[in-house]
DNA sequence: GTGAAAGCGCTAACAT
DNA sequence: ATGTTAGCGCTTTCAC
């Protein structure tokens, strides 16, 4: 309670200069004479006197602040993200002002709007999806935004998402080469592109293979829509059950794990094989030992932070999409087909 | 790229009323006539108007920013507090600013900085501890400081956590009532205030039920201890090991039972029960069922909202402490003893 | 009830 | 190289 607000002014005052002098002690690249700066710097730090990043972003307009928006932290993989997110814009020197909304069309307007309130430079939609007139506001006031994890035909927003759709379609030659004769699908939130992708892929791999998807249900993403989908594939008799399901992504792969041995007794690999997506921490612990494909948070964390600073840069620049490779991991969970190339990639991410 | 930014003038041109009416009829409270308000929405509407929350906080002192500082998310504890304070936070108008730090001293205090930097209103520190001169710097510039699930002496700041020491207290009478005579503890990061209160308490327990500690390892929450600890601990003979371990927190937990079942081929509960603390989501997974004590992270986020609000509206308040009781969760890691309580908690967070 | 005027703490010309 | 001046977009007296 001693000091309260320490002002450039104040400084400026006891190192008997202008404020302007202080001013530009703290502005990298600033013409400052090294005696001035030393004597600015003594009164500062006697002080305590740190510049207020606020009023400097006030007449700048830099404010250095870029807004989060997350749906859901359910999924191992967010939290994950978020960090490596966080990390990755500090060391930019930019900060992360982190929003919460529901995946409602009402609640994303909404929180975007706050969002835009704070001045932000720019904005990271992660598994979000974005109507498109609001798209259209965040152009309008010129702060880019990019999709994390979602992807979008719009062509005014940015998107990082991993290869959705060859992952999908490796799973499915994966499974088929592996001698399964009836492979189904668990399908995540019918609104996300991941979910369309993944599937499309997935459909796509096993036409390819001359099979058909022999049964589907949903997960939506959600526990306990994931438990009734795995119920109503599997509690059947062998020969009207799958041998093999590709499940959307490992939140809810772990949850069917759970489901076929514990409440169906069913043995995994052995009488149903099972891949997930995104290689979230727990698929890797031995009691699930999911094969899945990866998810390369940290490739996809710094291709947006690029395409990010990229367009504060150079606000004329157009959007882009990345699409990160997700390299299969074998683990445990389901058969390997007989030379089936064993992954080269070590089993950590 | 239309409108750029529109400010308070703009919309005042065209209401045709001053700067200042526009200001009031955004300021809850301020004294405006009715017709008035209506012609300034109505332009505010038409301009797409939303005023500058930065500019607003640069006269007011208030930026409705609160700092959070947290130091890993491994532990899945984590990223559930932050998105329920986060949640929390933004229902009360505040929004928060994220900042990731390794819990060593400097980063600490150099991360401290800046989110001081960004006049934040208040500061929460999830995991992290804090240096003495760093939480007086905090008082001196009028910032309340709340450490969440962390506790520290120190009287100038507020802390929650659970009531680890009772928590650990209660797993030393379930274990010693379990008839388990060779009990052990996993402990967490020594610096840490949650390992040093649960492993107190889980020693006075024991020390009550005249037993005394078999065995103690470090996993220091992190994965590679953990299973250095696991295997010291357990790869021996019967007689030699511990018949029951109690680990410092579920992370650690998780991985000590992937070991005992699946690296030392033991039974759990059968021949070693293991019991958590924390109550992660993967605590209730089928494949581990860990008994543990959880954290009501809910009553701990509303807690600590509460307590920084205290603070922030009367900074004359003194600080405090909460302890938010901790429940033991019982489920099939852990040998229940004859006549012991069922819990009468059901089994979700 | 409303407008004019004075800043909040800072940066960025513009002089000197 | 340094001081002076003019704002950034807003809230808040202060008169009217």
């Amino acid at each position: 309670m001693i000091d309260r607000k320490v002002t450039s002014t104040h400084v400026a005052a006891l190192a008997g200069v202008s404020q302007s002098a202080v001013s530009r002690v703290f502005t990298p690249g600033a013409p400052v004479a090294k005696a001035t700066e030393a004597r600015v710097r003594k009164a500062a730090a006697e002080l305590g006197y740190r510049p207020n990043v606020l009023a400097r972003a006030m007449v700048s307009g830099k404010t250095r602040i870029i807004g989060v928006m997350m749906a859901y932290l359910d999924n191992q993989f967010y939290p994950t993200a978020l960090e490596k997110l966080s990390e990755a814009l500090q060391a930019q020197g930019y900060h992360v002002l982190v929003f919460m909304a529901s995946n409602t069309r009402e609640d994303v307007d909404g929180v975007l709007q706050q969002i835009l309130d704070y001045q932000v430079e720019g904005i990271i939609l992660a598994s979000v999806s974005l109507s498109s007139d609001v798209a259209a506001r965040c152009r309008a006031v010129g702060v880019p935004v990019v999709l994390f994890n979602r992807h979008q035909d719009d062509k005014t927003v940015s998107s990082v998402t991993s290869d959705n759709r060859a992952g999908g379609r490796e799973v499915a030659r994966f499974l088929a080469a592996g001698g399964h004769t009836r492979i189904s699908y668990i399908a995540g939130w019918e609104g996300a592109s991941t979910q369309r992708d993944r599937e499309a892929g997935f459909c796509a791999g096993l036409a390819e293979a001359d099979r058909d998807l022999f049964a589907r249900a949903v997960g939506g993403y959600d526990n306990a829509a994931t438990k009734v989908a795995a119920f109503t594939l599997f509690n059947k008799p062998e020969d009207q059950r799958p041998d093999a399901v590709f499940v959307a992504n490992d939140h809810m792969a772990l949850i069917v794990m759970d489901i076929l041995r514990f409440e169906l007794g069913l043995d995994v690999p052995g009488e149903v094989s099972v891949v997930g997506f995104d290689d979230v921490p727990g698929a890797a612990w031995l009691a699930y030992q999911l094969t899945t494909l990866r998810q390369r948070a940290n490739r996809m964390v710094e291709a947006t932070v690029a395409a990010l600073l990229d367009q504060i840069e150079d606000p004329g620049a157009a959007p882009y999409a990345v699409r990160v490779a997700a390299p299969l991991i074998l683990r445990k969970s389901a058969r390997v087909p007989a030379g089936w190339p064993q992954s080269n990639k070590r089993d950590i991410p």
